[in-house]
Formats: C-alpha cells, structure tokens, sequence
DNA sequence: TGCCAGTTCTTG
DNA sequence: AAGAACTGGCAA
C-alpha cells in the first residue's frame, strides 16, 4: 500500500485519473491543491480530487506540487464537481473556471539545434535547422514547425531521423505559468538605528524617514521621498542599520482603487426594507442555509439592505460575495461598498490584468478580504466560511456564461454555493427572472416585498421624498402612419415631448435597442440586399464609419454605390439603428445637445463611463442608445424617457423574449423622474397589445409574471421544464445537419426510455451561420419533476453514441439563456 | 517507398 | 487538448 492521488486534469478531458505520491510531496499534495503530472507523453496541471492509499501497479508519480497551500478549499473542489455535473463538461472544465486564468503550467515539445544548417545534405531538414539556429535560445516549439516547412503536420520521421544523426534535439519542456505572483524589495530599519551615527545626509534622511513611516515599507517608495539611491540602501545595510527583503506585492487595478468615502449618517430604514433585513439577518444569525427572492422596484432601496446584511455577516466572522452585472460594476457602486467596508473589499472585473486578478485572489483564498465584489465569474471566489451571497440583478442575462464550458449560470450557482455552506442568499431584482419567482411561488424561495420607493439623499445632505412611479404612454406605430402624421422614426407625441424637456432644460434619455445606421440596405428596383460571406445575415449600414458591418462577426465592407446586381442606384435604407435616430433628432432638434451610447460609441476603455458622466453633468439633454442607457445611473434631472421601438427582441423566437422586453421596458422606465421631478415614459410600438408592454406600462411585474407563468406551464418551459440546448456546429452543411440528425436519433432513442422528455429539431440556429460555422441546433425538453441528473445522464449517454467527426464541434448547454 | 493530410485513439 | 499511431492516396 502506498500513498495515491486522483488528479482531476485541467483540459476537457473527463475523468480522475490516479497517481502515486512521492514522500516528499505527501505533505502538500492534499486535495484541492494544484500538481503537475505526466499526461499521456507530456506534463499538465491538475487539481488533487482525493488522496486514498493502494497499489501503485502501473501508476505514474506526480510531477511536482504547484501550491504550498492547496488553490481550493473542499467547499469549492465538491462545487465544480456539481458545475461539472449540473452542466455536462469535464471537471477539469469547471475546476478552470475557479480558479485564476494564466496560471497553468505545461509541457511543450521543444526543439533546438545541434549543429548548423548545411549539417543535413536535404531541404527540409536544413530549412528546419535554419529556423532553429534563429530561436536557439529559447528553441522552438515543434508544433511550430508544420508552419516552417508550409505543412499542416509535423514532419515526425524526419525529426526522428534528425535526432538520431544528432543533428538537434527535442525535449518535452515545462513551461512556467504565465502569471505569477510579484515581489518588491522592502525596507525596514534595523536594531539600534534610532540613535546611530551615520555621516551621509542622504543616509540620515532614509533612516529619519522610515522612522517616520514604521514597521515595512518598499523600498521604491523610500527612495523617491528622501532622494535616496541604492547604493545608500546598501551602505546602511552593511552596518546592520536597515534591512532590504524582497516580499509579495498586491498588483491593483487602478479604476476601481476608488478612495473609502464616509458612510453617509444612515437614513432610517422604511417598515419595507426592516422587515427585509430582519429576515435575512434572523437566516444569518441562525446560519440557515435560506434563499430570499428580494423583489424591489427600482428606488426601493436594495442596496442598502444588502449593505446592512453583509455588515450582519461580517459582524460574525463570516465572508461574503456579492454578484453585480458586470455593466453595473462602476466606481461608483465599489465607492459605496467601499465606503462602509473599506479595504475588506474585493472587488473583480473583466477589466483586471491577469496579475491584478491573481493577487486579489490568492488574497481572498487567505482571508484578507472577507468581502468579495465581482461579476458573474466572482461565484468561485475563494473566501472560506461564507455567510451570505447577494446576487444583485438576479434577472441579468450576463450571468450565464457561453463561452468557454462550463456553461454555467452565477446565480444558480450562488444559490447552490450559499446551500451548500450553510449560508443565505440573497437574489435581488426589480424584475426577477420567471425561475427565481416561481421558486420563489413554490417556497424553496422566501418573497420579500419592497413596493415603495425610499426618500433619497441628496448631495447636500438634505432627504428628499421619492417620485412616484411615472405615467407610462404608448404610442401605436401603426395608427401614427394610417394617419400619415409618421416622419422618422419619432413620433409626433415624442417629438412634442423632447421639445417640451428642451424648453425646460430637462434631460431625456431615449432607448432604440439597435445599434448602426440602417439594419437593412436593400436595392428598391430588384430587391438585392447585403449578406455577409461567413454569417447568414443581412450587413448592417454604419454611416459614422461609412460601411456595411456584420454585428456577428465584425467584417466590415464598402457601401455598394449602384445596385451590384442590377445596376440600379435606387438603393434603400429599411429601419432604425441609434446613428439613424441621432441623426433625426440633431435634424428636428438643431439645438439640442445628444449623446449616443452604443458598442460603438462604448468599445474603447473608459468610454462608457465618460458618456454616462458627461449626461450626470448636465452636458447633454438627450441620451440616445441601446440598452445600456437602461443601465446606467440615475439621473436626476432625466423626466422623459422613450423607447423608439419597444417591438425590438419582443418577437425573437426565444420564449424569453417577452420576459427579456417586460425588463427592458421596466427598467427603462424607472429612469424617469426620480426626486422631485416628476418624470413621463412614451413607448413606440406596432404591437400596443403585446403583454410585455400593457404590464409594463402599468408597472404590473405581478401581474405580467402571473400571465407569462401560466404559458410558461402551458408549454412545458422553464421554470415549469427543463431544456438542455444542444448546438451542433461545422463547416459544411450537409455534414452539420447530418451530425445534428445523428445526435436527433440518438437523444430520441434516450428518450424514448424516459416518460416525458421530449427532442425538438435539429433544426438550423437562429442565425444559421456565423464566421463560416453552420449551426444546427436542438433542444431536449423534460418536466421540472425529472431530476437534473436524469436528464443530465439521458444527453451524456446519447453523447457517447454519436461521435464527432474531426472540424466538428458539440457544445451542450443546460439552461440556455437566448436564441436556440 | 516515403511523404503528407486526415483521422482515430489514448491519456493513470 | 495534444501527441502519436494509423490509413490511404500519390509522386518518384
Ligand atoms: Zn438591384
Ligand atoms: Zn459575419
């Protein structure tokens, strides 16, 4: 008997695989730590599942332990397992996810050159040697040769013959992670420096200083504020009068190193929001493992429960991770978490370098950061002993992760993480996701209700009382143009209303969720339009950088000037994107000042931010864009808010998409009139009938969740089913559909074994190519009563039926959240 | 016969 | 995912 691993390996393949544990390692190699281990012919990392003792018959030893202290915690470890699970990847896939990116560390075939290149008598081999001697230092990878001699394989022969004659040789070499953690050189003053002679001024006014400073401080730091240099470090280090050492340094990421503010004196809580908090603190008190659906409008003062909770959580000793939509994730917010809970805040986001993102977690693995603030992602964070987990906007499609496995989703996740560690979670939403509110019916969830909103703060100190949720107006789309009154894209009613905000200096913020100029260019004479070469969609017309541009990939082309198919120069431009609708508004209203927010006005870093405080300022009265203007802050001066074309993504085949259109509208909306001004709401639509848009403008959430349930039970979708999406993709067609026809039959045959479980399509993706793969999908659909595991195993064993030829790819994704 | 592209198989 | 072995077409 002997000391074994199993190792789950952090690439896509599944399984455990079992090690034998050298002595020496037999301390470190405890579950949850990372080791590098012999994988087939080469070395990768895995992650300790379990240490069990047994024969070592044909076991290979582990490599090296990558962590003195084990990556993570048990909690974790057993939470990828049922990511991996739950969502149908490998372990090791769901294991990536938690931990930091970059940090892996692997082996590479590496080749190097043993002699010059007129040692072989033959072409290719010289031309090999040539490429080695230009990277003889670091060698060169021998994947990267296929490229050198303009093959698509390696030559492995003639590297073999090449090796033996001597010639170069090839290694399997360990490359180092790519990110690691830094270090800095600290100074601290040394035993009996205080009343030490020393002759140099410079040397006098380093030690006064780091007297001054105490305790540790870099040594950079030192030297710029006393002029200092090393070689002064280095005298005084040689008489024992400071000592020099190199310790870790946080890397941080500079946008949101915001300073701690002051909380603010509190404000009395409303009778709402106390019997809240008094719920989730009596869960966190009794440490029971309790989720709330926290359901509040917009204003009715979420955020300072959840403030309150995490104090509560703190209080005990217990950590915390809040999930905020990353659009969401702004200075501002951190400011006001950092204001009560200062540097005990983490806070994560897309925007971190790799090393930033390292230290901030090897940080909150040791405890130093009980409070960790982030997006989806931010779910693995590695705090121990966790007390509460706040998912703020629970309704957020950007929870869902697509890209790379596994396709998980961070609130459903927290959920299971909170139950798991025995601690609350909090799920707050003015719109809750139709899931979260029938768990919420069915009473996994306890409902808090905070229908009000709360008074308001004002800069000056001074409370003010809240607006009342503002009128709503729909305007038919369709009626306006029977009457003839339509000109553009804004109506005679919208146009009136902007005028009337400009004549009294207020602000109105207008949403058209579609970016670009024009969505379609088509010829008016034979009916030519646009497509791009690698998507199956029509190209869109950008005027501000005057082409046509694919929204799926990017690819961008001239604007044809005749018709290329006819000649004719009768070319037309159907719909409105936000460049269309500017232009209209700069046209009806010379004087008026616009701001456009879109992916294009927002792609370059700090953009976004830039607009939405320019708006704050008063440096615009008119704020036109996609749905992030539904986003953004509050403003208060905004009293008018319209939506140019509430039809947008109302009638996407997406059984979502009623629900996604009653948030947008919702959330829009309550934009308008905030403080003391009250504030109006106009919706373009040509479907004035449509629920999403009737509850919305009667700011009805229960009474649009109500009908939307009832179809959602009708038709057997979530939250009343469960699908798992199923998306076949490759480059020809005919292979695509016949991999997807094989994966029909199969999941068919599977379910055909179990009651109620039903395979929809294959049927083409919504957007049937993109970026030259053709995609195929299909659903599989069971009712809620069937336990995710049965399902989960039913697609897994169709999964080993079908196999996937080279060029293919099947991703599965359970829960998908949009178009299938 | 050897090279190459494409495919299949294995990883402890 | 990556490396290696295998397969079959084809040029010399
Ligand atoms: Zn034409
Ligand atoms: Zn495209």
């Amino acid at each position: 008997m002997a000391a074994l691993a199993h190792v789950v390996p952090l690439t896509s393949v599944d399984g455990v695989y079992t090690y034998r544990v050298p002595d020496e390692m037999a301390a470190e190699a405890v579950p949850g730590a990372r080791v590098l281990v012999p994988f087939g012919r080469r070395q990768i990392t895995g992650v300790v599942a379990e240490r069990v003792d047994g024969g070592t018959d044909g076991l290979k030893p582990l490599h090296d332990v990558l962590d003195a202290r084990p990556a993570l915690p048990p909690d974790l470890l057993a939470l990828t397992r049922w990511v991996a699970e739950y969502y149908l990847c490998a372990w090791g896939e769901a294991v990536k996810a938690a931990l930091p990116s970059g940090t892996e560390v692997e082996s590479r075939r590496v080749a190097r050159a043993l002699a010059p290149p007129d040692a072989w008598d033959e072409k290719r081999g010289r031309a090999i040697l040539r490429a080695l001697h230009e990277r003889n230092g670091t060698g060169l990878p021998v994947a990267a040769l296929a490229e050198v001699l303009n093959r698509k394989t390696v030559p492995q022969n003639l590297l073999r013959r090449m090796e033996a004659a001597g010639v170069l040789e090839v290694e399997h070499e360990v490359q180092d992670a790519s990110v690691t953690a830094k270090t800095a050189r600290h100074l601290r003053l040394g035993d009996g420096a205080e009343d030490a002679e020393v002759r140099g001024a410079k040397q006098r006014a380093l030690l006064d200083w780091l007297a001054e400073a105490g305790e540790v401080v870099l040594q950079a730091e030192a030297l710029a504020a006393t002029g200092a240099s090393s070689s002064t470090v280095k005298s005084l280090e040689t008489h024992g009068l400071v000592e020099a050492f190199d310790a870790e340094v946080e890397r941080r990421a500079d946008g949101m190193d915001v300073e701690a503010v002051p909380p603010a004196a509190p404000l009395d809580l409303h009778p709402a929001q106390t019997a809240a908090l008094e719920a989730i603190v009596g869960a966190i008190q009794t440490a029971r493992a309790e989720t709330f659906l926290l359901h509040g409008v917009t204003g009715s003062g979420k955020t300072e429960v959840y403030l309150r909770a995490l104090r509560e959580a703190l209080d005990r000793g217990k950590s915390a991770i809040v999930l905020v939509p990353e659009i969401a994730l702004t200075p501002q917010t951190v400011r006001r978490f950092r204001a009560h809970f200062g540097d005990r805040v983490a806070v994560l986001h897309s925007r971190m370098s790799p090393g930033e993102r390292l230290d901030a977690w090897t940080r909150i693995r040791d405890g130093v950061y009980p409070i960790v603030i982030g997006p989806r992602s931010a779910v693995f964070a590695p705090v121990g002993d966790l007390g509460l987990v706040v998912v703020d906007e629970e309704h957020e499609a950007s929870y869902k992760q697509f890209d790379p496995a596994p396709r998980y989703h961070a609130r459903d996740v927290a959920v299971m993480r909170a139950y798991r560690a025995g601690a609350v979670c909090v799920l707050g939403s003015a719109t809750p996701s139709m899931e979260t509110v029938a768990n919420a019916n069915a009473e996994k969830y306890t409902r808090l209700e905070m229908p009000e909103r709360v008074p308001v703060r004002g800069p000056d100190g001074t409370t003010r009382q809240p607006a009342p949720l503002p009128p709503v107006r729909v305007i038919d789309l369709t009626r306006e143009r029977q009457i003839r009154r339509l000109k553009g894209a804004l109506s005679h009613d919208l146009r009136e209303a902007i005028t009337a905000r400009l004549a009294k200096g207020e602000q109105t913020i207008l949403l058209q969720n579609r970016r670009g100029y024009a969505p379609v260019l088509t010829c008016d004479d034979c009916g030519w339009t646009p497509a791009c070469r690698d998507c199956a969609v029509s190209l869109t017309v950008h005027k501000a950088s005057h082409n046509l541009r694919c929204h799926y990939c990017g690819r961008a082309e001239r604007i044809p000037r005749p018709c290329p198919s006819c000649g004719s120069p009768a070319l037309a431009l159907l719909g409105s994107g936000t460049q269309r609708v500017e232009e209209e508004i700069e046209e009806v209203f010379p004087e008026a000042r616009v701001l456009r927010m879109d992916l294009d006005t927002t792609s370059r870093k700090g953009a976004h931010r830039k607009i939405l405080d320019r708006f704050g300022r008063g440096d615009a009265d008119v704020l036109l864009g996609t749905q992030m203007v539904a986003k953004g802050l509050d403003f208060p001066r905004v009293t008018l808010v319209g939506v140019v074309e509430a039809d947008t993504g109302m009638l996407l085949p997406d059984f979502r998409a009623a629900e996604r259109t009653f948030q947008l509208l919702a959330q829009v909306a309550g934009r308008a009139g905030r403080h003391d001004l009250p504030g109006e709401v106009l919706l373009q639509t040509r479907n004035p009938e449509h629920p999403a848009l009737q509850f919305a403008l009667r700011h009805d959430f229960h009474g649009f969740a109500l009908g939307e349930l009832g179809e959602r039970m009708a038709l057997g979708y979530p939250p009343y089913g469960r699908l798992v999406g199923v998306e076949v993709k490759g480059p020809h067609e005919g292979s695509t559909f016949a991999l997807a026809d094989r994966w029909g039959a199969a999941l068919r045959t599977e379910a055909g074994r179990v009651a109620g479980v039903e395979v929809l399509g294959p049927v083409p993706a919504f957007v049937g190519r993109v970026k030259r793969w053709w995609r195929v999908h299909l659903l599989v659909k069971a009712p809620r009563s069937l336990p995710a595991s049965v399902l989960a195993s039913l697609v897994r064993t169709a999964e080993g039926r079908v196999k996937t030829p080279s060029g293919h790819r099947v991703n599965l994704d359970v829960d998908p959240v949009g178009l299938y």
